[in-house]
DNA sequence: GTTCCGCATGAATCGATAG
DNA sequence: ACTATCGATTCATGCGGAA
């Protein structure tokens, strides 16, 4: 297990090949699509893609356990005016493999960049497509239930939205069942379309999701403890949201540059962790 | 051009091949999915969904104009823990067939059907695939058209996503009388992601789709006089968007009873338009 | 005439039970 | 073993009646 809590320099393909079977609890990727970031990862080109990824989906069928789950976000490119179909051809090729393609997320990206085309209109969603080994699989659904919609928001009024989701949350860490059935009137569980918005701040690194996409499904199908790979890591966002929330994390890039800025951004965050528990702390002995 | 502004009862494969070739600006449709809707279509399995489907999906190129465009509605449903792979499969077959598959728009169903299960949220978005003939087609983005006014500037203040939608609908609800509230503010285009609420209260007749979803379409993608032709169309719902907004219908079902709604539904339409053009005209002189 | 509350109603899915 | 049917679960919406 000495792979744990570090960021890897390499193909993913390769380095999983010394990973033991069965080892991994989710694996939250977004690869690069085809022709983008071709710079840094040398460009798959459309009708490449899925031979180009079988092999290593092959290698994360078998680190994961059977219990595990397999989240990755892709959206297809345009090309002569058609959406590609690599993605469809992917999820066909991936359940000949092995995989069950259990369900599709949609990501509604609602700050998605102003733009005009003749005969198209501005991309808003992506994709999250959510595959396991077996039937039976790890989904802990109490994590990310939402606050309830308008009809109970005459009952509630005097709480934000903010403060009914860390009441939530500090119900969760642990007190009776009675509270929580006292507070499921107004959380419910949600749908399987996610609505956040893209970080545009990041200046660092191109184009990443934002922090909250892996931190839902990392609340969504681990625990505590559990270990968390993403195999295209970037520049760390899944590996942060992991730390975050008190997993481990395993991280692989191909680029030495991004490998880089990762280690940076998962060094620091240690504090942070402490940072919010101290302020749990204080707020929660004021109230 | 005797089949205009009818609903026809047979099966629309052998209804159309009396149809000459190129006379549909837009086709919209709602098939019935796979091993729904048993009782009135006789319920498709999965997996002769494509082949089915397919020699429909030729007639429907034929009769289309070059210009003009298919919009399928259309979703897998879970068969043994997993979501089948029939719309991939029907999506590549079509491509061969000749279409072009141009985009895939989202419809988020805010209100989707409850209930809970150990391994899956529910289900809250649907396809609508839109395919095309060739490269260019008619499209008229203006059509469509949303105000940025109130609501776009809420959107980075904390107001809640329902409340947003709401106020979305709310502009689009009015085909006459609020247009008049639209002049003078700021218009963007909208996004592929289309939230809107499914009719469930319906007592007439329950519809598969609300009238917003064909009105949409309709307006973007066809002018007033354009043939809208809906293949599957139950109880009228495209028929009744597509007269509304004073197109020509083509409505096909094979089932007597749809039929029977069907016209009944699109007889009373014109004292409607009638009388809202008339509110519309007493409302735009007040203010 | 408003506003508010209660209620029926969905393109659903799973697991258990029955044939 | 494999298919068919049924009950349990659950929430946003729009309608109608009441305050």
């Amino acid at each position: 297990m000495d792979f744990v809590d570090r960021i890897i320099l390499g193909d993913c393909e390769q380095v999983l090949k010394e990973f033991p079977d069965n080892c991994i609890d989710l694996i939250f990727t977004s690869p690069p699509y085809a022709d983008q970031r071709a710079n840094t990862y040398g460009g798959v080109k459309p009708e490449h893609y899925v031979s180009w990824f079988l092999p290593k989906a092959e290698q994360f069928l078998r680190v994961l356990k059977p219990t595990g789950t397999f989240v990755l976000n892709i959206k297809e490119r345009v090309v002569d005016g058609e959406r590609h179909t690599y993605v469809m051809e992917l999820i066909l090729a991936m359940r000949k493999q092995g995989w069950l393609w259990t369900e599709e997320f949609i990501w509604h990206k609602k700050n998605s960049y102003p733009g005009k085309w003749p005969n198209r209109f501005r991309d808003a969603w992506e994709r999250l497509l959510q595959f396991n080994k077996h039937r039976k699989f790890h989904m802990y659904q109490e994590a990310v239930m939402v606050p309830v919609g308008d009809w109970a928001k005459t009952r509630l009024e005097t709480l934000s939205e903010t403060d009914r989701i860390r009441d939530e949350s500090k119900v969760r860490s642990g007190f009776g069942k009675n509270v929580s059935n006292w507070l499921g009137r107004d959380m419910v569980y949600p749908t399987n379309v996610i609505h956040m918005a893209t970080e545009c701040s990041n200046r660092n690194h191109s184009a990443a999701f934002p922090l909250d996409l892996p931190t839902w499904f990392i609340k969504l199908f681990t625990q505590s403890g559990d270990i968390v790979l993403d195999p295209f890591v970037g520049s760390g966002t899944t590996a942060e949201a992991a730390k975050m929330l008190g997993r481990r994390y395993v991280g692989i890039d191909i680029t030495e540059e991004y490998v880089t800025i990762a280690r940076e951004r998962l060094a620091v965050i240690q504090p942070r962790l402490l940072l919010e528990a101290k302020e749990a702390y204080k707020t929660g002995g004021q109230k």
